[in-house]
DNA sequence: AGGTCATATCGACGAGTGTCAATATGTGGC
DNA sequence: GCCACATATTGACACTCGTCGATATGACCT
């Protein structure tokens, strides 16, 4: 019979996570988070146009400050755009991050 | 002046987290770790084929324990399929998940 | 300047997780 | 059955993060 009885000569070389793969991970984690999908999900909704932020504890049952960090981290992924309209903030999509990130996904696939 | 003094009315609708959107954070949870794209990345460069259980842990400097822990985190997620080969496990990619996901991040850019 | 309201930050708590050493489980050869 | 080796699991530790109440900051109005 033929087993397989010795140890298989490695095909792969040693890898360092790159820095781009780093980042990649950094936007990932943001993204991996229902309540902030969700809060994408309801800018979409909107064809990506501004939504107020004042909107958000509602919408979602979360306290402000809650809504507050969730747009935060968004915003500093660069996923969202802040823009102050009087007292409040309005939030509107940056889909270019999204875009790349769905390239690198694609260069997983194969 | 035209300034903006009174509350936006609200253009959105309560919204509750769906138990899709509970499963793509889920998976995205699971792709947002620098060591976990590594193995992704090595797979994904010998076209998806299998790779041996035994090079992780040489090819990204981390300890056999953690190299196993990772496979296991991205089989279970359905990311990788694996195949025992005599003594050695190996590990080749299931694409469809990833495919799931980048429709899912299409549907947040519009 | 002082008041009001929207938003941001702070501090604290609990839950989850990446890492390793130690150990257990599984697989094949004798 | 017993041994050798590949892989999986366990337990412990440090670290991150989602959440909230309390508070601070900021913007506008009078």
């Amino acid at each position: 019979m033929n087993r397989i009885t010795t140890r298989p000569v490695p095909q792969v070389a040693p890898f360092a996570p790159d820095q781009a793969l780093g980042e990649h991970a950094q936007l990932l984690k943001v993204l991996a988070e229902p309540m902030r999908l969700s809060i994408l999900r309801i800018i979409a909704s909107q064809n990506g146009a501004a939504v107020c932020a004042c909107d958000f504890p509602d919408a979602l049952g979360i306290s402000q400050p809650t809504a507050s960090h969730h747009l935060k981290r968004l915003t500093d992924a660069g996923l969202l755009v802040r823009e102050q309209r009087g007292k409040w903030a309005w939030f509107s999509l940056a889909p270019d991050r999204l875009r790349t990130l769905q390239q690198f996904l694609t260069s997983l696939s194969i």
